[in-house]
Order: C-alpha cells, then structure tokens, then sequence
DNA sequence: ATAGTTATAGATTGATCGTTCTATATCGCA
DNA sequence: TGCGATATAGAACGATCAATCTATAACTAT
C-alpha cells in the first residue's frame, strides 16, 4: 500500500452524474470529463474501466441517490397519504426550474434503447419508485386513510408514469404550467381516492 | 432542368425519423444514413445542408405526422369526449409494443438541452397536442358532455403530461402494466368530471 | 532510506466522425 | 445531338473520439 487516493470516487461519480444528465453519452468526452472532474485520464480508467463504465456507475448512483430520497419522504413517521402528498408537491418543483435540474433516469432510458444492461439499471430505479408509491398507498389503506376499493397498485403506476411525463417535460421552457397542473390532477387524484373523514 | 430526383424526399426523411427516434443524433451516422436510406452522400448534403438539417427535418416531419393524426381523430364527428377517450386509449397500445415504437419527440426534447432552434420545434408539437386536447374538452364542455366545473384547460396538460411519460416509460421492457393502468386512471378521471347523464 | 504503489501529465494510436471535393454517369430539354 | 443540371460513387480532409502507453512525481510502509 501507497499513496492513498487524493480523489474521492463518490465526488467523481457526482460530477459524472450532473454531466451526463445536462449531455447525455455522446455529448461528454473523455477530456471534458477529465477536466471537469479534476482527476487524471489514467486515475478515470483504472478506476471505472472505460467510458461506458463511468456512466453506468453514475446512472446507479443517481438512482441510489434520488429514489432513496424519495422513499425516505415516503417511509417518513406520521400519515402515509400525508407523505404521498408532500413527495408529490415536491415533483411541481420541476416547473419552477424549468428548463433546469433534470433526471438522469430518464436519460438513460432513452438513449440506451436496445441495452440491456443499461435499461436494467434504470429499469430497477423506475420500480422501486413505483414499489415505494405502492407500499406508502398500501400502508395508507391500513391505516384506513384509503378507499378500501382504491388500487393502490394503480394508482402507484399512474403516478409513476406521470412522474417521468413531468421529468421529459421539465426541459421545455413552456411547462410550468403544465406541470403545475399535472401535479394539481395527481393530487385530486389522491384526495378523491381518500376516505371521507 | 434534368433528370429529376430518383429518390422522394419523403421517403428519405420516413427513414431518417425511424433511425433517429430509435437511435439518437449521435447515435447515427453519414454512413448509416446513407446505406439505411438509400440515397448517396452528395444527394443528402444537397437537399438537407448537413446532418442537423436532416435531424431536424425529421423532428418536424415526425410531429406533423404524429400530431396530425392524433387532432384528426379528436376533431372528428360525433362525441368530442368519445373521440378523447379512444386517444387515451390509442396511447395504450404502447404497452404492447413494449419495447416498440417510440417517439422522436422526447427524444428531441431529452438530447437537445440548451438546443433552442431544436427545442422549439418540439414544444411546437407538445403545445399542439395539449392545445388539441384542450379543445376537444372544450367542445365537450359546451355539448354539456363535460361538467361546468371541470377544467379544460387543467385536464390538458395534466392529460399531455402523462401521455409524454407512457412515452419515456415504453421503451422499458416491464412497462405494460405500468402504461395500461396509467391509461386506465386517465379514462376515469374523464369520467369523472363528465356530466352525469 | 529504499522499495512499492498510485497519482499525474501528456504523447500516441487507430478508428470514426461530418464534410468537402473530384470524377463519372444519367436524364430532360433545346 | 449536345448542353445543362442532377444523380452517383468514392477518395480525401481535418477534427475528434476512446483508449493505451510512457515517463515522472508523490506518498506509505518496511
């Protein structure tokens, strides 16, 4: 042993994400991402393998990262609704930074059409959001907070798929509204599901 | 004049959106352009100036053939809210051809961040969309198919939302489920704010 | 202090990219 | 029949790509 790393490969992975998020594969090259992340061409290779493997590392750290944060909220103590909700209002966040933060996610599911091992990856974070939603509306109708003839296993895909309408949409200048009222609809949606109390 | 052109412009710009929408800008080359398609190089460059010329020409090709077909069948006679519901239900044959056909649209939308010229070609078409549903709940409303207290305007871009998400989400293989609920939820929530009768 | 390991810096390689250029064939019209 | 325009075929160009290789500096453990 020598030499401990001077580079942090959680930092690394970080700036990989933002980079690929904001151009996509094609659109970083090796020397943008060495100068962007401060670390050296060789230190990049021996470290991730080779391009495709940085990216493939990124894409699972930002699944890591951004579902788990979600989940959080959802398994969060207190009303499960509740936290359904407040997760909810925090996707109307994307109109207000709109075109602005986007989602790797969606990045990758797009372009790796015919990969499969990167649509795993993706594929994974798409359904484990989509399990969190449904475990949360579950444990909301135990809780009798839920129509006991509510799906929480529909509602939980719908809101999925609208979740990635509004992270593809979020690029556009013009969805602010659009999302603002996307997210309105989900959130009536809910309420209409909701036991009368 | 001489020897008009052997190859229809159409024809070519069909092939090129289906490499396009299924590969990415990048993701094609001249040389695949030219062999996919059937036309030689100089005759490319004349016709499009140069490969962002074809791309966006088949961006645009693609939304007004998509569009198009999609407004036909919400402007056409009888029951605007039927017309709407047999669109909603039309998105969901994306399940079915899950990982199939997909949509040029949000693959402009997601590999042209910071591309105005490109970017404004594919919100042209969102709004379209939106603005098409939007309409037809409009008519629906006056023919007293709707109630009065439903939103038009707010069912739209919810409704749009969520069709760009069915979008995104097919390309991935366990997605049926997922698209032929969120279809599901979209005709009950028309159902719901439609007049009783 | 020295050996071993790892980071850094940059040259290099071979392939591929988009684009332009040259040359040749084909057709409509005068 | 020839002129002009447009098609095709493919060579060539400069740029850039991912990836490898060489050489040097920095640091730890023995």
């Amino acid at each position: 042993m020598a030499r401990p790393r001077t580079f942090e490969e959680s930092e690394i992975l970080e700036g990989a994400v933002e980079l690929f998020r904001d151009n996509g594969y094609d659109g970083v090259s090796i020397p943008e991402l060495i100068s962007k992340l401060g670390i050296c061409r060789q230190s990049l290779y021996n470290a991730f393998g080779d391009k495709r493997g940085l990216y493939l590392a990124a894409l699972e750290r930002w699944g890591q990262r951004e579902v788990d944060a979600k989940l959080a909220l959802l398994e969060a103590e207190g009303s499960p609704l509740e936290n359904l909700r407040t997760v909810i209002r925090g996707w109307a966040a994307l109109a207000t930074q709109c075109p602005g933060n986007h989602c790797l996610t969606i990045v990758g599911i797009v372009e790796n059409r015919g990969d499969a091992e990167a649509l795993a990856v993706v594929e994974k974070q798409v359904e484990r959001l989509e399990n969190g939603l449904r475990n949360t509306l579950e444990r909301a109708q135990t809780a009798g907070e839920l129509q006991p003839t509510a799906s929480p296993a529909r509602l939980a895909r719908s809101l999925t798929a609208t979740c990635y309408g509004l992270g593809v949409l979020s690029r556009l200048p013009s969805s602010g509204p659009r999302i603002g009222d996307a997210v309105a609809v989900m959130l009536e949606l809910i309420d209409q599901s909701a036991a009368t109390r």
